[in-house]
Order: structure tokens, then C-alpha cells, then sequence
DNA sequence: CCTACCGATCGGTAGG
DNA sequence: CCTACCGATCGGTAGG
């Protein structure tokens, strides 16, 4: 009986904190993460301020979390299907995957990432060191599926992958921002062009 | 006398409203515009937290007043200079006066308008307004730039100028972007590298 | 997870 | 351009 109680609870506990932290990654790329305020937030969930405070013990608790919880629907919504192909498949497929990510409007503000890293850029501590790392991951992820790539053939091996790597995020950046501001999804199909053309200059 | 004392006063609070916005500007590209408060401003300029707000009238003001600070020293330090030059020297100089812009840390968060533009992206009003105009005259700056070069035979006339403009722009946000992060100046070389090779791809 | 608070800071105003 | 102030909201705490 007891244990069934707190098993309960725990499990209530659970589930509030995910329905938190899912409001609060949605809200970060609007208000930003330094603008994600716990009244605002507890306000969003229905629940009282320092209810949603116990949960987390600091602001900066709360913001690492929420970038734990945005990277899990990142993994689910773009890495998981883009990692079911390889080589030059799977450059593709983490680009597409990034592009309908952004158009589907999972998050309002668009990549939470590339939200999180222009306003944490200059602003030095832990949460800052959380959004490099998820980039870094990121990169590395595109880069290795480039190389792979080039051990296949099917890329030019003389093609510098850190390189390509920058440029094709670069076209997906500027999708990103540019759909942001205009609000013309036009910005996917010139990313799209931009890639595709990249990709067949890069082509063995 | 009186019209020497009334000019001497109005002179000094251009001075000093000068003064204020520079610092607003700089401030911004680390806080955000609306990060940037009255009363850190103040502290930051010496002045008293009213005697600010007397400027301004209010914070939207201060905000639009600090863009229009900020946009002229990026025509100071940027268009002036690349706009000596025409057709296809012009890309290139606008694309390096910005990298260098950026390299020399003129502002401490990188491009005044990137950092803007990311924050405000979804936050509608005039401020948000301001930014979108602002980036649009740099769009259109450097596609004309490309129509001219295309109309010398520079570039090849079937090259699309959006989408060439749209590809030189996503290396430079990139750059910004991956500097600010890594504060690795490697970052414009992999920006220059892109865009030597797109522009020699672009060629006639 | 709540009510009831705390000191600090926010944008803004009154009055000079 | 200042002092002195306003109501609202901030992150956080006490105590349950």
C-alpha cells in the first residue's frame, strides 16, 4: 500500500515534470532561455510558482533541463530517422530531417539549439557549456556520416569533411533564420538547392 | 548668451545620448535588446536610472534608438568601405568587411543584427520590424551587388542572385555563429574558403 | 505541491 | 539631469 503510494507519486512527480519541461523548451525558443521566468512558467502550466520551483531547486536546474528535454525531441524528431541510413544517405536525410523539424514548427521559435547558442554565445557558464556540447555532438554526427561517405565512394575523399560540414550547416542555419523572419518556407527549397548543389560538386 | 547656454546644453545631451547608445549597443549583443535594462545601462554609463529614461520615453524607444546606433556603425565599418568597390569586388568586399567586422569584435557578441534578429525573430512589433528592415537592405545591397557582376560578366547570368545571395549568406551567419561559440577566427577562413569557391563556381 | 512571504530589480512617473 | 517613489515581477525561502 505504501509503496503503491509513493510509487504513485513518483510517477505523478514524473509525468508533471515532463509536462514542465515540454512548456518550458517550447517557451525558451520564444522568450529565450534567460527570459523562461518560473512565474510565467508555472502560469503556462497551471501550477503554482514555487510548486514548479520544487521541482528543479534553481532557475539553472530548470534551464539545463529543458535542454535535456529539447534534446530528446531533437534525437526523436530529426537523429532517430536520419540514423537509419548511412554514408551519403545519412547527410541527407540529418538535412531534410532538420529542414521538416523547422518547417513543422515543433518548436514555435524553430531549432532550439540554434535559439539556445545566439543567446547563450556570449554568457559563460553551464548552461552555455550544455548548448556547445549538443552542437558539437551535432557536427561531429554530420561529419563522421560524411566520412563514411567518402569511404564508400561516394563522395570526393579529397573533399575536406570539417569543411562541407560547415557549409551544409550553414545552409540549414540560414534556412532556419531566414523562415524565421520572413516566415516563407521558400527558405527550406533554397537550403535544399544550396545542399543538393554542394552535395553533387562534393560527388566522387 | 542664453541661445549660447541652450545650444551648449542641447549639444551636450546629443553627447550624451550618444554615449548612451553606444554602450545600449554594445550591451545588447551580450544581454539582448531586451535584456538590456534601464538601470544596468545606467549603472554602465555613469548615469542616474531616470536621467537615462529622460532620453528615451520609453524602453521601446531606447530599443529602436539602439538600433539606429548600431546600424550606423555597421555602415561606418562595413557598407562604406565595400561600397568603393562595384559588381563582383563588391561581394567580395562586403563579405570580408563583415568577417572582419565581426573578427575585430566590434561589438562583443558578434553581428549587432544577427544577435537581434535571432532574438526578435518571434517577437512580433516595431522593434522586431526595425530588424527585419534593416537585414532586408542587406540582402538587397548584396544582390544587386551579383545582378551588376552578372550584367559585367563576372558571374553568369543564369546564376538565380537570390539564391546566390541566400548561399554567401549562410557562410557568413555561419562564421558569426561558429566564432562566437568556439572563439576560433578558423571559423572565417571556412567561411572565406566557401565563398571563393562558390563565387569561382558562380563565375562566367 | 501549496500559501505566504523575502529583498532586489523591473519599467515608469512626479516633481523639480 | 536628479531624488524619491510606484506597482509588478523577478528568483528564491519558510513551513507545512
Amino acid at each position: 500500500m505504501s509503496t503503491q503510494t509513493e510509487r504513485r507519486r513518483r510517477s505523478d512527480g514524473e509525468r508533471s515534470r515532463r509536462t514542465i519541461l515540454l512548456t518550458a523548451a517550447r517557451l525558451a525558443t520564444v522568450e529565450g532561455l534567460d527570459g523562461l521566468t518560473i512565474g510565467r512558467l508555472a502560469a503556462a502550466t497551471g501550477m503554482s510558482k514555487s510548486g514548479l520551483f520544487a521541482h528543479f531547486g534553481s532557475k539553472e536546474e530548470l534551464q539545463l533541463a529543458t535542454i535535456g528535454a529539447a534534446e530528446e525531441i531533437f534525437a526523436e524528431d530529426v537523429l532517430r530517422p536520419a540514423l537509419e541510413a548511412e554514408g551519403l544517405e545519412r547527410v541527407r536525410a540529418l538535412s531534410e530531417r532538420f529542414l521538416s523539424h523547422v518547417g513543422r514548427n515543433v518548436f514555435p521559435g524553430g531549432c532550439f539549439f540554434a535559439s539556445a547558442a545566439a543567446e547563450l554565445d556570449t554568457r559563460p557558464g553551464p548552461v552555455r557549456e550544455r548548448v556547445v556540447a549538443v552542437q558539437r555532438q551535432w557536427m561531429d554526427l554530420f561529419e563522421g556520416a560524411i566520412r563514411t561517405a567518402q569511404e564508400r565512394r561516394e563522395l570526393d575523399p579529397s573533399v575536406d569533411p570539417a569543411q562541407l560540414t560547415f557549409e551544409l550547416n550553414a545552409l540549414l542555419g540560414e534556412a532556419n533564420g531566414l523562415y524565421l523572419l520572413s516566415g516563407d518556407p521558400g527558405a527550406f527549397d533554397m537550403a535544399r538547392r544550396g545542399i543538393a548543389d554542394r552535395l553533387e560538386r562534393a560527388a566522387a
